[in-house]
DNA sequence: CGAACGTTTGAGATGACTCAAGCGTTGTGG
DNA sequence: CCACAACGCTTGAGTCATCTCAAACGTTCG
């Protein structure tokens, strides 16, 4: 099914089977993209939302002398811009890393289901809120963290989702982008993402080669990149995540 | 009114009277909450929602040793958790910078207006959304501007934000957070922060004094911070915002 | 075979950091 | 009302991480 990694082992919000084929109904076309391609350009209206079924997208913002930022990446399973249904037109680009598999559904489609099912348009509003949640995480990423750990974090962050997703083992994983797009998500040059990458490998850490991610240790790496994987909310393996405590005030 | 702030001046979003009077109606407290104390810990569970009313709010996560990284900062009109509605738990803290007056409205009573009004569920929706842009802008600030131009950037924004909700002139506003927090938001040290002030002044585009801030120059400032105001999603002030081009599609 | 693209390496420049000390307010208790 | 502690701001000097510029290398693909 198209949509059966969306909000796969997502904590409190797996979809029931109803709400999954309620959605899978809802699709409207299903297109394959190349790589380097643009779906959406920023502050242009959008009016269907796209899900990612296979392949790698990025969010990304550009200044004014062309630099580049990725602020977002996608993996399969994930809604590239379901933020545009409330939203109308978006304040960044979003473009394919590789090439991709998208489901396409349209605003009316998810506005009926919503009306339908108050469940399912939680489930969808939480959806865009794990991307939040993601923004906060990578800001720590680039604002707190030192080259070496800002590629560990990242490299941990795509190990744990597409864990999640049955696309990564946890040891490794194919993941064909270039050393260029992992230094624009870490606010890095794409030289000094190499020397990283180089350090990384020498520690026994992990390797990154061509498509595929090795992850050598992973302890080591989830504590060099300072990675705490609760704002992913992911299902816990082993039964209820804990809480540490109770309610606030 | 407490709510009137709350998406004010946002584009195609703002409450009518019969939403901002529901959501007035819902508050169930209202509390004086003194400078520096944290609202809400990261992963506790939360019922209530937080809508500040007056002062300055930040969000941050800290790394194992201590440090620390502003992921949001709040002002007047905001809702500071309105993610924890959909999401239970949050991945970050959320403390006061100031003195800080906040009106609280418990998820149930949220839940209860959603299910009643879905244009404002839909609003309410937008706001966090709002939020994640946000985000995005922080990214492309701390992870593609040198020192100045990230300060540049941050002061723009909190004038533009302080603009829409009357708390600013475009030319000065109260700001009364020190220059610490400040680099925390911006990825710097504050030492480094302080040389950033002391240029972005001798070069006459704006001062940060005490619990001052003024912008001298502000296109002169937004040129060098690289600002573009559009992802605040504010209403334009000369009627409809120009739409680009045509539907993605 | 050659072009295009991504990766790798080197050498030198520099922006931001660290450490350290001094200064100016503000608030508090003797 | 003064003294002093606490806090935030300011400045200096030296260091280091990352950047820039430049060139070479290896694949892939037409």
């Amino acid at each position: 099914m198209l949509t059966s990694r969306f909000l796969r082992n997502r904590c409190g919000a797996e979809l029931t089977r109803a709400e999954r084929m309620a959605l899978e109904n809802a699709i409207t076309d299903i297109l394959d993209i190349p790589a380097r391609t643009t779906l959406i350009r920023a502050h242009e209206p959008v009016h269907v939302s796209t899900l990612l079924v296979e392949g790698f997208t990025s969010r990304y913002i550009d200044d004014r002398k062309g630099l580049r930022q990725l602020v977002g990446l996608h993996v399969p399973g994930d809604f590239v811009d379901l933020h545009s249904l409330p939203m109308t037109t978006l304040d960044h680009n979003i473009a394919t890393l590789t090439a991709s598999k998208v489901a396409i559904i349209p605003h009316a489609q998810l506005r009926r289901l919503i009306a339908q099912d108050r469940e399912l348009g939680l489930k969808l509003w939480f959806s865009t809120l794990v991307d939040a949640s993601l923004h906060r995480a990578w800001l720590f990423r680039v604002g707190r963290l030192d080259a070496v750990g800002r590629v560990a974090h990242f490299l941990c962050e795509v190990n744990a989702r597409l864990e999640a997703v049955d696309l990564s083992d946890g040891h490794s994983f194919t993941f064909g982008i270039t050393q260029a797009d992992l230094a624009e998500a870490c606010g890095l040059t794409s030289v000094h993402t190499n020397r990283v990458i180089r350090q990384l490998r020498e520690a026994g850490l992990c390797t990154v080669r061509a498509p595929i991610v090795e992850i050598l240790d992973r302890p080591a790496l989830e504590r060099r990149g300072n990675f705490d994987p609760y704002y992913l909310y992911l299902e816990e393996k082993s039964g209820a995540r804990p809480l540490r405590a109770k309610a606030v005030r």
